[in-house]
DNA sequence: CGATCTGTTGACTGTTATCAACTCCGGTGG
DNA sequence: CCACCGGAGTTGATAACAGTCAACAGATCG
């Protein structure tokens, strides 16, 4: 499902949310944006700034912050083929700041050209306005993990997550997936101090759940690690449209959710 | 600003957030709907149902719970003028339990007639479209307020943003809103247990910041609250239509709030 | 090869959860 | 009219989880 062009992960969230058609695709590849760089922590934008063009992630890690001091509170974490600041696309205004976890490649599409993609392809229309929607529900996720569950849960249901999410979109399919963001950044998502997060992490790997080497994360054992989580991936709201045999195996893990 | 009937709370919550013309008011007068009514704590849409039709709150409080045994974390709270499932509109699965938080009245429209009404009147469909942003950032506030503040500070913000919201649709001009809630439905609101919750509003009483008698609660001395809470309303996303002397006010208690 | 950032560990503190008992209030039925 | 009942609010004692401080080890990079 590579289709080998700068926007395809972005291609294969679309196709997540809506059908597109060859005709939708080829609408994007047409895109024009500009590619830009960011090193680790670098901040993208900034509260308060005025905004045009909407932030799609090629590669790397983005995320939410409300202050880019040292250790502002994380709010949500953008992957590959997210448009991190989608909802400035109908109300332009910052309100956080986005900052790169770890080195990120990011293509600025100017508002204008999505929303002449809009009304060329109803689809893509459709698209976007669903990945608005489920980022909603993403964030009404993060309330419910903050709000009930301790240090180990929370960040055990971040890592399901984010490799659920990364899985969307053709990456971490063998369950390694790389993790240029610190030990501090865990904690910030998750709201805990960093010296927790590091007993925290130390946990998980002793129940054999984390491998968190380098910049590499394997997990060894997906359905522990959502059955520790109770993560239930149905809040991503995504077709699940080609049936690969991880995402069969993630299928099965999720069967063996203890039930709420 | 009462225009007097059923959805003049609804009218008044999208004026803010649109410039509505009195074409547009007249089609809001004319939409189709089932009233119902609601006892405390009572279920208004579970948890996997399925929707045709959107939950327009005329009177009363709701909140979303993602359990409702007794005491689910509550993930967000609508006030009068709000639809509380308005993403169902856009997509129509019910991920959570909608649940009274004292007696309230509901009106059903069916999702048809909103469809309809946003093809008719685009400053409308415009105005939806922004009050579901405006939800997303409610619900992004709600992360930081639980990953970041204690519990003192935690309620004194949620008192805060539920007044404002109040004051949006010309309630709690005066800094006394109606409270048929529980303080074991504010605990859950926080994410603090009820005992604790308890002794937290114990605290904001001797602080001399909240009075709650009976089913009635008034905030004598809202810059304080404000300035306690560092509450900030500007993500509310409201355009400020009318500036009443309240609301002039609430503006000069804002400019009290420390910077972060 | 030193500076700096990240990860790790131990000791101590503090906020909040939990448990249990008790009061207060509004309603309900005898 | 009163006794009773259940839900909400209140209080104290104790325990658990997580925060803070401080020191050090290891890696990475100029």
């Amino acid at each position: 499902m590579q289709t080998g062009f700068a926007f395809s992960k972005l291609a294969d969230h679309l196709a997540n949310l809506a059908e597109l058609t060859a005709d939708d695709l080829d609408l994007l590849t047409k895109m024009p944006s500009t590619i830009a760089h960011f090193g680790s922590h670098q901040a993208i934008l900034r509260h308060g700034d005025a905004s045009n063009q909407c932030c799609l992630l090629l590669q790397g890690y983005l995320s939410w912050q409300d202050a880019y001091g040292s250790e502002g509170q994380i709010t949500s974490i953008s992957v590959p083929g997210d448009i991190a600041d989608l909802r400035t696309l109908y109300r332009p205004c910052i309100d956080g700041n986005l900052i790169a976890l770890g080195p990120a490649v990011v293509a600025f599409v100017p508002h204008r050209c999505l929303r002449e993609l809009s009304i060329r392809s109803p689809a893509i229309s459709r698209a976007l306005l669903l990945m608005l929607i489920g980022d909603h529900a993403i964030q009404r996720n993060w309330t419910i993990n903050l709000g009930s569950r301790d240090a180990l849960t929370r960040a055990a249901h971040l890592l399901c997550e984010i490799t659920a999410r990364l899985q969307n979109v053709g990456l971490a399919r063998d369950f390694r997936l790389s993790s240029p963001f610190t030990q501090s950044d865990l904690a910030a998502a998750c709201s805990i101090s960093p010296v927790h997060a590091n007993r925290t992490i130390q946990e998980l790997r002793r129940c054999n759940l984390l491998h968190w080497h380098g910049k590499t994360l394997t997990i060894p054992d997906w359905p522990g690690l959502v059955r520790l989580a109770r993560f239930d991936p149905a809040y991503l709201g995504l077709r699940r449209r080609d049936q690969t045999p991880q995402q069969a195996q993630s299928g099965a893990a999720r069967a063996d959710v203890v039930p709420a």
